[in-house]
DNA sequence: CTGTTAGCGCATTCAA
DNA sequence: TTGAATGCGCTAACAG
């Protein structure tokens, strides 16, 4: 492949020269003219390994996540891969499949590719990266806040009492969750939101109606096979993450019950199949494009030096989208 | 950060000493340890950027992607990853959420990180790099052909041909397909396979029982919606990925009709939920380690430089999974 | 086995 | 504005 001394002895000028075209500098018209057309008959291409050994910048950031297989994030992901791309930024996608292990590994890859910045879901390797003195790497955390770093995530606390209060408000009494792993900050927080809710209206909490599985369609169908096990069947469910609900709809429906008539249900995260399928799916949103994007610009600005008011946790509000799946029942 | 000099210093060495122990080679065993010292004492990481500018080996290979919503695509990274790990791949991974720009886009990149070696799976960028004269980076296709290029696919025409002439050896004839896009290779090839085994036994081909959409939740609940709106409903049903299975299950369970007793269900590619669900579902299998560790072991072998018997096309044989969710019926 | 040295391709000083 | 020269951190001769 052509180097830039190939394209400056064709252009018959200096590396310098080249060099300073490249990367925008002023250049006398006819010479730039004749590095154009170098770079085009060689087809020349900036060697960024090179480029990156000099200037010790990337225009690369690192994003982690604990799996491919949440839409959540991978939705995210490709969200703030267009912020990023705006601002010339490439993105770098490792996923760690909710291995811990393998999450400190992925984390180290990174940053043996020299990224300018990360954004890391993490379950603890933000403690790993602060015990290795966090590289001067600037990070963000995303859904999970962590001490001493910057971070965005969404109030998925008051969307849960928002949700678990109208089902109160709609007269049940007997409302399920269906969580994520005991251990997940998300998956604690939103718990806490359904015992409050219930807690501020006086409403027993039952052990049978709190489910915990992993944030998977699997999780989501064995938590909701349980649940129509009880002999007092709730009266609504509330799933808490997309692959949760499929999980818990295909349960639903292969029992001879309906959702609407014998069940109601709301679901956080408001994907694109909760409006198609029949009722449509009342759903805690998170706004997904608000946190990839209010992460993705903190980041920025971090990776151009700028520290002001570090660190910052940013709360994105989630919003209660009323469709067809609740029902109103008599107390 | 240090650097290789600090660390040469500190052991009181020659770099190049340093160099050979990082790298393996023989050094005296009082100057090993006085460097092993040094290293740990200063933290030091070798600069895979600069190894990389002198080496030209990057140690990465790239993974294109059409989506990362496609669990299929997910998964096999996810091998194909363990694999390369094995021989000491990285892998960086890209989808291009199936937009042809945007793969051009992504290939450009995944070529500026300098990767040893690519696995795509393309709609037309291999054409693309072709005509970029496929910059001698090795490469293979995955899950779709090309001319020229190494490939492992699976032989789904084959085992789309089987789950039809299942379900005419049990006794059905209206049978429906809900094909991913038209343009897309393993849609057309499961879909000749559809046709090849209807006029294989003379049953005549219904335009309307043949559906298409994206590879998607949302594709297959609408393809099916379609489906059963049809006067004449098809008594067996062909869903040719996973996605497109799930959402047809959703439309089907939302109906008053189920699986099995109403109407026969085969599915291509065989996922934890196929076999969770009631009925579990009968399923043409393509063997995902297998297409991952094959294609991974090739690349791996390409990049060594050994380019026997190249190109090759290697096919995956599909098995047939049978369950519960294919019922006899009267003729 | 060890040390000296020359680049890998580029950006950037500093003179001109 | 331009060009010659330096060095980013590392590997790989080569000579000792």
């Amino acid at each position: 492949m052509a180097n830039i001394k190939d394209v400056a002895k064709r252009a018959g000028v200096a590396i310098s020269t080249v060099s300073k075209f490249i990367n925008g500098g002023s250049v006398r018209s006819k010479n730039a003219a004749a590095i154009k057309k170098a770079i085009e008959e060689l087809d020349y291409k900036v060697n960024d390994v090179a480029r990156m050994l000099k200037t010790n910048i990337a225009m690369t950031v690192g994003v982690l996540i604990p799996s491919l297989d949440g839409l959540f994030f991978t939705t995210i992901a490709a969200l703030m891969e267009d912020e990023f791309q705006k601002h010339g930024y490439s993105i770098i996608l490792c996923d760690y499949r909710n291995d811990a292990g393998l999450e400190k590994e992925k984390l180290d890859f990174l940053i043996s590719k020299r990224v300018d910045g990360l954004v890391i879901v993490s379950h603890d390797s933000l403690q790993y990266l602060d015990s290795r003195n966090r590289q001067g790497i600037p990070m963000i955390a995303i859904d999970r806040p962590f001490d001493g770093v910057d971070s965005v995530t969404s109030d998925s606390f008051k969307g849960s009492m928002e949700a678990i209060e109208t089902f109160i408000e709609m007269g049940h009494n007997d409302i399920a969750i269906i969580c994520g792993p005991h251990e997940v900050y998300t998956s604690k927080i939103r718990l806490n939101g359904y015992i409050a809710a219930m807690k501020n209206n006086n409403i027993k909490i039952v052990d049978e109606y709190m489910q915990f599985e992993d944030y998977t369609i699997e999780g989501g169908y064995k938590a909701m096979c349980e649940l129509l096990k009880i002999k007092k069947r709730p009266t609504a469910i509330f799933t808490t993450n997309y692959e949760l609900t499929l999980g818990a709809m295909m349960a639903i429906n292969e029992e001879n019950i309906k959702v609407l008539n014998d069940i109601s249900v709301i679901d956080i995260d408001d994907m694109i199949m909760m409006k198609l399928i029949t009722p449509s799916l009342s759903v805690v949103a998170q706004s997904m494009d608000k946190i990839g994007i209010t992460a993705a610009k903190l980041l920025i600005k971090r990776m151009s030096g700028d520290f002001e008011k570090f660190p910052q946790n940013r709360i994105v509000e989630t919003s209660f989208i009323k469709r067809n799946s609740i029902k109103r029942i008599k107390t």
